[in-house]
DNA sequence: CCAATGCCTTGACTTAAGTCAAAAAAAAAT
DNA sequence: ATTTTTTTTTGACTTAAGTCAAGGCATTGG
């Protein structure tokens, strides 16, 4: 377990924050560890306070009424989630469960508002981390309603060569079953892209990791969006 | 022209303010005036404010590669919009059009930022704004991966009922087409479930007016998505 | 009143992607 | 190592929704 200091003082939200300030923060947070696979909270529960990892991953997802599962994002170590109900309404507009066994820091949400009132820069650091968010909808709406699924996934794995810091090789973090929910597919769509891709010698897919091999003809894709 | 500090105190972004700061507010705010179907960004612009609608009507959309249009929200009076890249980056990440003769108020970053941070009802407020946005994208990313386009339309229409306080008939106020681009599908596809819904005396189309026949049907079709 | 433009609908066809079912491969457990 | 379980892939089939093209309807202006 790393220094929760360090975590917070790491994560974007606190950013920039003075000593004595990111102390009234970890003053509040409330230590929660969940195993592999718990429900840290459901679509519709109340909130009274939002989430940091500190360790570990969690995804937040929607739930059909027929039961299918939509991953909406998955967040890992410094990442915020759950803040919206804080701010507007009083219930989680989605789901969030553990895929790691996890350490979270819980804020509670009387105790962040009022932080927040008396300190001017986290609250512009709050504003910077939904108005991100809300960019990072923008993009997925328009992913979902503009471009194929092999569109789709060739910017995600752009996204991946990006965060990862390699241009000719990725590796996923979850499983494929968890990024074709993510992607807005089914496992066997995707598993039938993927193949595509290979045959045309855009990436090798080994497993998890994955070769990119054109790059350009990605970039082609996940602008067009068509595959032949 | 109504007056505009009129228009400042109902807008949700500055509920609850006091008198002197409405009158800041007021202070900062541009006046702009725009013809239907006229820009008013476009995505990828350098952003050095954010809008208020004091009258008219603004769609926020994305064009595709191939030049298809998808509509992201409808604003009229008292909506804010371009809130995003104020507080994360600098740039638009969609665009904005008139749709009709319209006249906004323009809020310059520099000077709504300082206002921000020596106000923290504002902040508040602000991250509110944000917040409820977001809440609503959760929602639109549902119904675009979720639900097929007849769940989307029920949706819509439902939304609609609220909006407009009736629960047995709605009017749109936008056009077909554009009704199309918003529920992420084509004028035809969107036509021919009208179609359908009227055959299964869900509703009764008659241009721009539809009564709502089955007020509990397009509830389960809204939740289940499935039209036979 | 009639042209003219833009908006909406209809029909025939195509296609991307979902469903169902089963096999194969990989990972986890005994 | 060998079961057991989970994940991934493959195949055959169905379906929702997109494309293209043509026709109808309605609103506006001459």
């Amino acid at each position: 377990m790393k220094k929760i200091l360090h975590i917070i003082a790491e994560a974007p939200l606190f950013n920039g924050l003075a000593e004595d300030q990111l102390n009234q923060v970890r003053q509040i947070s409330v230590d929660k560890f969940y195993d592999k696979g718990k429900t840290v909270f459901l679509e519709g529960d109340d909130c009274n306070g939002f989430y940091i990892v500190a360790d570990g991953k969690v995804k937040i997802y929607k739930v059909s009424f027929e039961g299918k599962e939509h991953i909406l994002h998955i967040y890992g170590p410094g990442n915020p989630f759950g803040e919206v109900p804080v701010f507007s309404g009083r219930k989680f507009p989605a789901s969030a469960q553990t895929l790691l066994k996890s350490h979270l820091l819980f804020f509670p949400r009387t105790a962040f508002v009022d932080l927040i009132s008396n300190n001017p820069s986290l609250a512009l650091n709050m504003l910077a981390v939904l108005s991100m968010r809300l960019r990072q909808f923008t993009v997925q709406i328009e992913n979902l309603s503009l471009k194929e699924v092999p569109g789709r996934l060739a910017s995600y794995l752009l996204y991946l060569t990006e965060e990862q810091g390699r241009p000719d090789s990725v590796t996923l973090n979850i499983s494929k079953g968890q990024l074709a929910s993510l992607l807005g597919t089914i496992p066997e769509t995707l598993s039938r892209i993927l193949g595509k891709m290979n045959k045309q010698h855009l990436i090798e897919a080994g497993g998890r990791e994955i070769k990119i091999l054109d790059f350009r003809g990605l970039e082609d894709l996940a602008e067009y969006g068509k595959l032949q």
